[in-house]
DNA sequence: GCTTGACCTTCCAATGATTGGAAGCCCTAT
DNA sequence: ATAGGGCTTCCAATCATTGGAAGGTCAAGC
């Protein structure tokens, strides 16, 4: 099987698995005399492990680790269970800055009026206003510019 | 002020302002006489409503966008909200993804024994086992060791 | 006046994962 | 034999950011 249909099965693209192969998370794959990549099936499984790792948001990096785990018959389902966790609490912190940030504007917008008029809350935090929740606005800081 | 100053009261590092300058983000900065780039107390406004805008998540090609609307005295808020609620529905949609990989994970980790046996359905998972709830399993996996 | 250290300048490179393209070779079918 | 598609390598771009090197400048102390 040569790159493109390894792709096709696989679901990684040709593009990718060249650059796995360069970067050393995967091995070198066979080549035909003419210089061909050839991949067998178990290749195929091994690029598709690595596809689903991905899309649960690995980095290349643990997927490779846990490749490695994968081809050790040895190994200790505690280690893998400590990089889903790790990648599990690494996420779950990436969701938590990002509700804030939703949560951040989505009170912002729900203060902007949305029609012709230029005056928006959103561009006033933006731009520095003290609180989130602008106070009964103390006789402005004077200057205007 | 120099680029370091106006670094430190904007949040922005001296990279980033170089940087959003050449891009042009910003407008081009003064300069001494030597070339020494110099900041005014409106330019790190603007450098602070650029820092907020990307602790928001907001891409630099969105806070450009806003920068000139917060510019444009005759906006429409309209446009400034569009923004805003494109934004949120980005993140939103990112989340989502995220709490689906969080779930299928989590799912995968507690199905896990963690311990010094190599048996684990998150390997397994990868591997490309056909469900994600392990269905009651044919006479069990059997095998401790 | 001169040295020192902290600051500034530009330019180049790397990150991480992926995509795009160009130039050229190979395979297969007509 | 020729056309087309697929393969090869290499180089470049993305996005936001950081790092470093080489060299000029400023302010302070001696």
């Amino acid at each position: 099987m040569n790159i493109g249909e390894a792709a096709k099965h696989s679901g990684v693209s040709a593009k990718m698995i060249r650059y796995y192969e360069q970067t050393g998370l995967i091995p070198s794959a066979g080549r035909t005399a003419s210089g061909y990549r050839t991949y067998t099936g178990t290749d195929v499984q091994m690029l598709r492990f690595i596809r689903r790792a991905r899309d649960l948001g690995f980095q290349v990096e643990a997927i490779g680790e846990l490749l490695a785990l994968w081809r050790d018959r040895g190994r200790h389902s505690a280690d893998v269970k400590q990089l889903a966790e790790a990648q599990i609490a690494g996420l779950r912190r990436k969701i938590v800055e990002m509700q804030s940030m939703v949560a951040t504007l989505d009170h912002l917008a729900q203060g902007c009026s949305g029609d012709d008029r230029p005056d928006c809350p959103i561009l006033a935090d933006l731009e520095g206003e003290a609180s989130l929740v602008a106070p009964a606005c103390h006789s402005g800081p004077g200057f205007n510019r």
